[in-house]
Order: C-alpha cells, then structure tokens, then sequence
DNA sequence: AACTTTGTCAACCGCCTTAAC
DNA sequence: GGTTAAGGCGGTTGACAAAGT
C-alpha cells in the first residue's frame, strides 16, 4: 500500500495563484494563524492543497518577506554560506532575513552558478574549475572530449575500482568539510575570507539595509525555536514590507480592518512596526501567530 | 513583424523527518 | 517499536517575458 497523498487532489485548483485566492488565504491566516496546512483551504474557502497554501504563504504571502535581487551582500553571504552548507537552502536562507529558501534557490540556480563559472569557481565545490576538472579526469582515467559515445560507454563499464573512487567522491560532495572549503575558497583569487568573513551563526549580525527596523536572524530563529533567549519586545521590530504585487490589486479599505497595515504615501503597504503591529505580535506568544 | 532562444521564478513533486498515537 | 499523517525540504518543471535573429 503506497503512501496516502498529503490531500485529496480531486478538483484542487493548481498553478498561479489568484489575488482573490491571495486575498482568501492572507485573511485566513491573519485570523487564525498558520496551523494545521491541511484544514487550512476548507476553512479559507480555497480550492487548494494545504501544502500548496504553505508554499504560498511561506515564499511569496508573508508579510515579512522582501522582494526582488538579492543584494551584494546578501549574495556574498550566500555564496560563504553554500561553501559551508552545501544546498540546504532553508538553512541558508535562516540567516538571510527576509529570503526564503526557494528565492535563494533559484537566484543560486540563476545568477549565482553563472557568476562563479566565469570567475571560474565550480559552485558545487567552491574550487576553481581548473582544479576540479583536472581531479575529474584523473578519477575518471578518461577524457570525454568530444562528448564520444564509445567514451562514455567506456567510462560507465569501468572496472569496480571506479565505482569505488565515484563513492568516495560522492561523499566528499555529500559530507561538505567547511575546512576544506574554507580554505580553498579563502585561496581562490576571487573571494578572500577578508571580504567574506566567517561567520558563526551565533555572531551573525544582520546587516540593515537602510534604517528601515529589521528582524535579526537570531531573533527570528529564536522566535521560531524553543531556545532560552526569548527575543524581547524591542527586537520585534519588523520592517517596512513590500506586498506581493498582486495584493496591489486589492482596495486598501480591504486592508484598513487589518489595523497594523498602513499606507506608505507610495501605494505599498507596510507594516507599521511600531503600533498595533508589535502587540499583534506579542499576542501570538500566547497562541496565535508564533509564525512572526 | 514573426519566430526562436534564453532567462527567470513561482509552483509542484516526491522524499525525508518528526510527532502523535 | 511500528504505523500514520503532517510539515519541511530540495530538485525540477513549466509558463511567461525578454532578448536575439
């Protein structure tokens, strides 16, 4: 018997969300908070999977999130990080306030590999290319130049040594050593440890672009996690929040009943970080948003 | 202007982990 | 300890837009 889907996909609406659906999902959580992803489409009203309403709160709804490129910096620190992290982008993404795994993931996909492949960094190793590609074919023992067929088909019925060296290689990629990389990468003529400094995750400070208040990192890992050093009401503060262009479409008197919104002067709502929006946010210490 | 290629990113899929029973 | 369900995560896909021919 095979594992039971996470719903019944029977007539689940798939693909791009609407603002309405937008609209429904935000008020429902708002409300009620983010629990239990899997009633949360009957009770909002959506013709969704709950893990579709998740995603969509989590990478693209919630009011914390900034939009668009990843800054200088916050690229620096992704890079520095998958050196140390490998693809896990939701660890990657826990110190990059405000950026979700998936943003990160793409932006790596996307503009990150790209970059380093001209600066002639493997992205996969943080090594230079020259090197990796000379340990490639050593291991191998064969040059695909050419991309010949005859090659490849040589190379894959190599003898059992060379499953053997593939394994040790696939646990170099596998177990990450940050030492390693650390050092190479400190090496590397593009990027010293000068410019992107090593940062344990207990010393991370989170640089505030403009003085737009910001959750710490620590503070959001704190908040989300049972660990003793609760954060205080003060480093609550939220940002500015850029909304979802589709949340655009909406009337603002749509939002006026959410009273810690408010109007920027420039047709973008924001959270107000320093009015109803905190004790909203305190109360969920006691039950409701523990999200924030 | 029409067509093709390339780039971007939101969303989906399926596996893994964790918690509840 | 085994089973089940839900949440979380990383890889992949596909729709759309922009750039190129």
């Amino acid at each position: 018997m095979g594992r039971q889907p996470c719903c019944d996909k029977v007539g689940l609406k798939k693909g791009p969300w609407t603002a309405e659906e937008d609209k429904k999902l935000i008020n429902f959580i708002l409300t009620n908070g983010p629990c239990c992803w899997r009633a949360v489409p009957k009770l909002a009203g959506l013709l969704r999977c709950g893990k579709s309403c998740r995603l969509r709160w989590t990478n693209y709804l919630r009011p914390d999130l900034k939009r668009g490129l990843l800054s200088e910096s916050e690229e620096k620190l992704v890079i520095e990080l998958h050196s140390q992290l490998g693809n896990r982008w939701s660890k990657i993404a826990s110190h990059l306030p405000g950026r979700t795994d998936n943003e990160i993931k793409n932006h790596w996909n996307t503009h990150i590999k790209k970059k380093l492949r001209k600066m002639g960094i493997d992205p996969l190793t943080h090594k230079p290319i020259s090197s990796t590609f000379d340990q490639q074919q050593q291991q191998q023992g064969c040059a695909s130049v050419g991309g010949n067929d005859k090659n490849e088909q040589l190379c894959l019925q190599s003898p059992p040594k060379m499953a053997q060296e593939e394994a040790e290689e696939k646990s170099i990629t596998n177990s990450f050593d940050p030492i390693e990389i650390d050092a190479s990468f400190s090496k590397s003529p593009i990027f010293f440890t000068d410019e992107v400094p090593v940062i344990e995750p207990h010393e991370f400070v989170v640089p505030c672009a403009s003085s737009t208040p910001s959750i710490s990192s620590t503070s959001i890992s704190s908040s989300c996690s049972s660990s003793s050093s609760e954060p205080k009401a003060e480093e609550m503060q939220l940002p500015c929040m850029d909304w979802p262009e589709s949340l655009y479409l909406w009337g603002l008197d749509d939002f006026m009943g959410l009273e810690f919104l408010s109007d920027d002067g420039d047709g973008k709502l924001s959270l107000d970080p320093f009015s109803q929006c905190q004790r909203t946010f305190l109360d969920q210490e006691s039950g409701k948003f523990e999200l924030f």
